[in-house]
DNA sequence: ACACACTGTTTACGGAATAAACAGTCCTAG
DNA sequence: CTAGGACTGTTTATTCCGTAAACAGTGTGT
């Protein structure tokens, strides 16, 4: 009845929930799956995921390489359980931080965190939805937070995406910069300043030409996180985009259990007028910044006349 | 003099720069680098990353697998040179259409569709900025949408570390999809039918109640596209925070070389009126939201309110 | 007591990147 | 015109990888 399921499970997913049939009969186990996944992560903490092969596993536990597959049927199942293992499941702390977008942020920082702790956890390829325990605390730490916005489900998983998406994509490339560090042995500084030499010499302000004003401008060595900044652009356009759909008296999508109350005010007068001001708002703006483009280039021909008649 | 600092340039940089010294002694060449790379593209493309081997690419070209060494000096280089192929240049529409917004959304989609066709350029590990001209290209075709608004160059970085960020993680994701996809021989909608079967023998309603939530309610059945959403709110975000920083009358940072004529139309005075005036439409464009969002808290008790007492 | 499920080990295979030594080719300096 | 030697593609060898298959020893349930 129940077990009907569970042989449909990929093998990996079955041992990450723990559902593993414990032998009773033969020799006793010498090993067991979390001593050879936490070797497996100590590992690949110290020497990258490309270090992790069955054999260094199994010289570190004292083994030989074959005896590890009693354990794990195969060398994708232990990365991921690595994965399962350095990811962890959110804090309680941040899964109770303040209001949603407050959660959201700390939930990036604690994925970010852990990223920057396990970087290798990058370098594993993704297959659909991870089906794990912890990579489904996170996603309901993430829509928990959100609950209490109008937004549909399918929007909530969208921006639990994103949130995920920039922990991973700021994950990757502070790592990135990492490994250059260790490898090159150089500092991060270093790493900047001779990046930004080498651009220097190869970005031309014949082929690249703002580009290269970055470069000129210091934009290359700048040390503000560029990060936090998408995400914070990103929880923004978020935030409006609820105000915007309850403004739009939007309903909720599925069915009858969520938040009625959106529907209600599309039709009332107060707010309709609202929003026709707002957008007569926005076309003006739209209006007074290409007036502004206008007078910027009007003032800048006259410039160059006034320069190349003196 | 002008060589001094190309000794100091990667292997593989220096080869997708085309400064590669071509000797005049010896033999002819049978092969060449391009045609070599085009060959283990060719092989990425059919069979993924893992399947370009040396000798799989020499094969493919009908040499000995040592042969390659000569115009390559490791395989990492080949892969440098596989990206910097597989991703091209922004193309002409992309770099030309409408405001920054359409063309950052542009260069998204154009991105991504790289990604698509080519996903093994997604396994490529990433270390610092490429210092390649197809990627100086994209980075300076982002920058040059960016250069009508007025933030910083850091910030316009920073606004194109969202952009490619988000079509790296959304062709990492669909791209595993598509793996899978392979891999199991199963067409899309059947995965993402096994996965909501799995997730709802696995997601229980106690360990994760959101999530589970989010399943009944088939928002992983969903087919909307969350990456476009993810990068609408990302922009909506940025654009948010351009007019705040107008209003606020933050002055670029950047010092005293940029675009010379910047500085010189700030001063002129038709340019200045028009500059006030896109503040004041910000600043009434503010005002317009939060009387929106006031009128719709107020319609939405006044719903409350008659609905209790009906 | 004994069958046999289960343990960790040994051996073996095919494939990977690339170092080193090799014979053949063709430019250029003398 | 003729070597010297730069440069070609090849051969051979080393080291490491994941894992299939056969193996001898161990301990439990019948």
């Amino acid at each position: 009845m129940t077990d009907a399921a569970e042989p449909e499970l990929p093998r990996g997913i079955a041992l990450a929930w723990g559902v593993a049939a414990n032998p009773q009969r033969g020799p006793k186990r010498e090993m067991s799956v979390e001593r050879i996944v936490e070797a497996a992560v100590e590992i690949a903490d110290a020497e990258g995921l490309s270090a992790v092969s069955m054999a260094a596993v199994a010289a570190r536990l004292g083994f030989t390489p074959m005896s590890l597959y009693r354990y794990v049927s195969a060398k994708e199942d232990l990365i991921l359980l690595m994965q399962e293992e350095a990811t962890g499941a959110p804090s309680e702390a941040t899964r109770t931080a303040g209001g949603w977008r407050e959660r959201l942020e700390a939930l990036y920082r604690e994925q970010l965190q852990h990223y920057l702790a396990h970087p290798w956890v990058l370098d594993i390829p993704i297959s659909g939805v991870p089906a794990t325990p912890n990579s489904a605390a996170w996603m309901d730490a993430g829509l928990s937070a959100l609950a209490e916005t109008d937004l549909t489900y399918t929007e909530r998983l969208a921006v639990m995406l994103l949130v995920t998406g920039t922990s991973h994509w700021a994950g990757t490339i502070l790592a990135g910069y990492a490994r250059v560090e260790r490898e090159r042995g150089l500092d991060g500084e270093a790493i900047s300043r001779s990046e930004d030499a080498m651009f220097r010499t190869l970005i031309t302000a014949d082929a690249y030409p703002e580009l290269r004003a970055a470069i000129e401008a210091g934009a290359f060595l700048d040390e503000s996180d560029p990060f936090a900044f998408a995400l914070a652009r990103g929880l923004e356009g978020v935030s409006d985009y609820i105000a915007a759909a309850a403004a739009d008296g939007r309903r909720d999508a599925p069915g009858a259990w969520v938040v009625p109350d959106d529907a209600d005010i599309a039709d009332d007068k107060k707010f309709r007028e609202a929003r026709k001001a707002v957008r007569a708002a926005e076309k003006a703006l739209r209006d007074a910044h290409k007036l502004e483009r206008q007078a910027a280039r009007e003032a800048r021909e006259r410039r160059a006349r006034q320069r190349s008649e003196s």
